[in-house]
DNA sequence: CAGTGAGCGAGCTTCCGCTTGACTT
């Protein structure tokens, strides 16, 4: 037996680690925290100094049972999880689960996952540094007061299975006061004079543009302009050319992999972890999950090589980039390639071109600084007061830029520069043309998945592990939606002086085919304008900024753990109490107007089902009417007329094979309903507007495709099918489910095999924990 | 992925952060 068995985080840096170390040492992982409050309660004892009631996780229970029995017969247990806040806690909590003892325990840390490294850190132990879990113990239990004090209060008072957090409220908190701002911007429309002049004393004709500085806020000013110009001169007034440099960018953290992959690969940033987790776990890339910029020596030392062989020694620039990051843990380096020297790998197509991603940005940030030239040249108008100005760029020395140009942000990339033609001042120039186009001001941009990311990290919310994640949950929980949605199509005007008249034409333009962009629901509208209203502090952007410092405090031993909480609960407490007590139920209420043939009163609001509109007052005896709201109406916009329109179902459209169709609006979303069978109706109907021709379409369609998913029937017993379902072939017999045995072949049952399968208890359906109840 | 198809109720829901598979009707 092993005579020291090593305990770190992850599997795959488990693997990595026994390489390293000789046959005395074993190395196993934990898979993450090991032992965690219970979900079920609130599991923090507030009347016993906020005392945390821990348990080992439920899918931990078999990890734990092996670790404990591998520690028992080692001589020594190195705890080697990740050197910061988190990892301190699950050693701490490893030493408890395990039942170890302090003789035979050993504390060690690493950054980077090289031999070196290694053997240091088994060299230098340490105990487990019992402030910084304190400092966790604090993270942990606040997130959980807030976490499990407010979600109740807002299944009272909004909506059932509602949640609201440190991290997640403020997340949704961005997106609904972005969309605000969007809506109250009010797009003012100017126009940009661009002219395209040529040298007129010389042989080569290269053409090039220069803007006039002042823009036009009217067409008439600027036509007027234009106008001016017709048989204007024009000449070089001045040429100043200025060194610049551009440097690369730091190597990728999680937050940064996420933004360019989004940018360049288009990746959701669950994507962008899925496929990074495939390469890191088959040893391509360093671990995924880090807010660190930091390279390892080695790392260095294999960008200088692969630098020096591929390019040359001019491109090499070793930096050690430190990170700018609130609240950043540095327990990892940055990710990188694992060898340098492999630009690619051969895996998936996502997994490549993620990696190829990877290895440019890191030798990029190796590599020399671009030398550039910037050349401004401004040129006089016999007309115009100011003068117009031409900007070029030259790349002298291309250093980084051979590899690797960041992304950025910005919708449309208006500052192309290129190269000028050379030119001295007083030369004279002859225009070509010269446009004054239509151009609005624009709204700020919605955030994409990534540009959020981004926006948390900058306010020090969430951690490289739970950006993705938390995204999702925002999704889930219903509170922002990702879409895609068409831009509009708009009309500019644009005026034109070529050959010494002047036109006028109008353009169409197409908004640039859009990213999908997050959206604030109704619900997710509604919950935050409640909880600003009620938990400003928790909402405001810097309640995680401040509260860090605080753990960094206990972290530091200048402070206990649960004061701290303490100082929190009391006030956040009361809050939750009083307005428990005091407000009534949030529904983002608004009155539309009277209904026109019973004169009740006409509301939108978030009901107990999402967001409806309601006929009569729910303090009124007789029963109001509701109708959920559909297709792309909101709360906020919903017009009395929509709202009423909502309640024009079920509506029959005529009969077709002697049965009644009709047309109504389920939980699903609008169907139409034809001898007791249901057929959903898509985006592109309207229920409103949907007609008996169009009906029948739809359950032809829907008849067909059902025959396509039918394997066989059994003209005995009618009650029999083999279906082809999302997970492959199952069997239904009386709409119960059944799993098919993977030695039969779907195609080839016979009725009695159907009986049988069924009559095998394993091949009921797993019950589901959450059933839907009828 | 396919399928689901009610009507303001009983009992359920929920946090953040660390890690990977399990495995579906």
């Amino acid at each position: 037996m092993a005579k020291n068995l090593v305990i770190v985080e992850s599997p795959a840096k488990a693997k990595t680690i026994e390489g390293f170390l000789g046959k005395d040492f074993v190395v196993r992982s934990s898979f993450g925290h090991v032992m965690d409050l219970n979900k079920t309660k609130l599991s923090v004892d507030i009347e016993n100094d906020f005392k945390p009631e821990y348990e080992i996780s439920p899918d931990k229970k078999k990890v734990v049972t092996e670790l404990k029995k591998m520690a028992k017969e080692a001589e020594t247990v190195w705890l080697a999880t990740d050197e910061d806040r988190e990892g301190e806690a699950i050693s701490w909590h490893l030493f408890n689960a395990l039942g170890l003892t302090e003789d035979s325990t050993k504390r060690i840390v690493f950054h980077e996952i090289t031999k070196n490294a290694i053997t240091n850190a088994i060299d230098n132990p340490r105990g487990i540094d019992t402030n910084l879990v304190s400092a966790q113990q604090a993270r942990r239990v606040l997130d959980r007061l807030v976490g499990y004090e407010l979600s109740p209060l807002l299944w009272k008072k909004v909506k059932p299975a509602l949640s609201a957090g440190r991290v997640q409220s403020v997340a949704v908190r961005l997106i609904v006061e972005r969309e605000e701002e969007i809506k109250a911007f009010e797009s003012v429309s100017y126009f940009r004079v661009v002219a395209e002049f040529q040298l007129t004393e010389r042989e080569n004709q290269q053409t090039f543009q220069a803007e006039y500085p002042v823009r036009f806020s009217t067409f008439e000013e600027a036509k007027v302009f234009l106008e001016n110009h017709t048989g204007a001169e024009f000449k070089v007034a001045s040429v100043e050319k200025k060194p610049a440099k551009k440097s690369p960018a730091p190597p990728f953290t999680t937050s940064t992999l996420q933004q360019e992959a989004s940018r360049k690969l288009g990746f959701p940033v669950g994507k962008t972890m899925r496929v990074a987790q495939q390469l890191y776990e088959s040893g391509k890339i360093t671990y995924m999950r880090t807010d660190s910029v930091n390279l390892s020596n080695t790392a260095l030392g294999m960008a200088k090589q692969e630098i020096s062989k591929l390019f040359g020694k001019e491109y090499i620039r070793i930096r050690k980039f430190t990170t700018k990051t609130k609240g950043a843990q540095e327990a990892h380096e940055a990710i990188r390639p694992t060898y340098l020297s492999n630009q690619s790998v051969d895996r998936s197509d996502d997994e490549q071109r993620l990696y190829s991603l990877i290895w440019k940005r890191t030798i990029a940030s190796q590599m020399s600084e671009a030398q550039l030239e910037k050349t401004t040249v401004k040129i006089d108008s016999s007309f115009a007061k100011e003068q117009f100005v031409a900007n070029g760029e030259v790349v002298k020395f291309d250093g980084f830029l051979k590899v690797y140009i960041e992304g950025t942000d910005e919708e449309n990339g208006n500052g192309k520069s290129g190269m000028l033609p050379a030119m001295e001042s007083g030369d004279p120039l002859s225009l070509n043309v010269m446009n004054a186009r239509q151009r609005f001001t624009k709204h700020p941009p919605r955030y994409t998945e990534a540009s959020l990311v981004k926006k948390m990290e900058e306010l020090g919310i969430g951690r490289p592990s739970t950006y993705a994640p938390t995204i999702s949950t925002i999704q889930k929980r219903e509170y922002i939606v990702k879409e895609r949605r068409p831009s509009q199509k708009r009309n500019v005007q644009m005026i034109t002086l070529q050959d010494g008249n002047v036109q006028e034409k109008m353009l169409t333009e197409n908004g640039a085919t859009e990213k999908a962009k997050l959206y604030p629901t109704d619900i997710g509208t509604v919950v935050n304008r409640f909880l600003v209203e009620y938990f400003k502090n928790i909402l405001d952007y810097n309640f995680t900024a401040n509260v860090e410092k605080e753990f960094d405090d206990i972290a530091e031993g200048k402070k206990q753990w649960n004061q701290m909480i303490k100082e929190f609960y009391g006030p956040f407490h009361d809050k939750i109490e009083t307005t428990q007590e005091t407000s009534g139920k949030f529904t983002g209420e608004r009155l539309l107007g009277q209904d026109p043939e019973t004169g009740k009163n006409v509301y939108s609001k978030v009901g107990r089902f999402g967001p409806i509109a309601q006929i009569g007052d729910t303090d009124s005896e007789e029963k109001p009417r509701f109708a959920g709201l559909r297709n792309g109406l909101s709360l906020e916009t919903i017009t009395l007329k929509e709202a009423l329109g909502l309640f024009d179902f079920p509506r029959s459209l005529g009969e077709y094979e002697n049965e009644e169709v009709t047309v109504a609006i389920g939980r699903f979303g609008p169907y139409v309903k034809h001898n007791k069978k249901f057929y959903s109706i898509g985006k592109e109907d309207d229920p409103s507007v949907i007609n008996l021709e169009r009906a029948i379409e739809i359950i032809s369609e829907k008849r067909s495709a059902d025959q396509k998913k039918i394997i066989k029937e059994f003209k005995e017993d009618e009650d029999v099918q083999v279906l082809n379902g999302r997970y492959g072939a199952y069997l239904v017999i009386k709409k119960q489910n059944y799993k098919i045995p993977k030695e039969h072949d779907p195609s080839e049952l016979t009725l009695e095999d159907c009986y049988k399968i069924s009559r095998d208890p394993k091949n009921m359906p797993k019950k589901r924990y959450n059933r839907k109840r009828k």
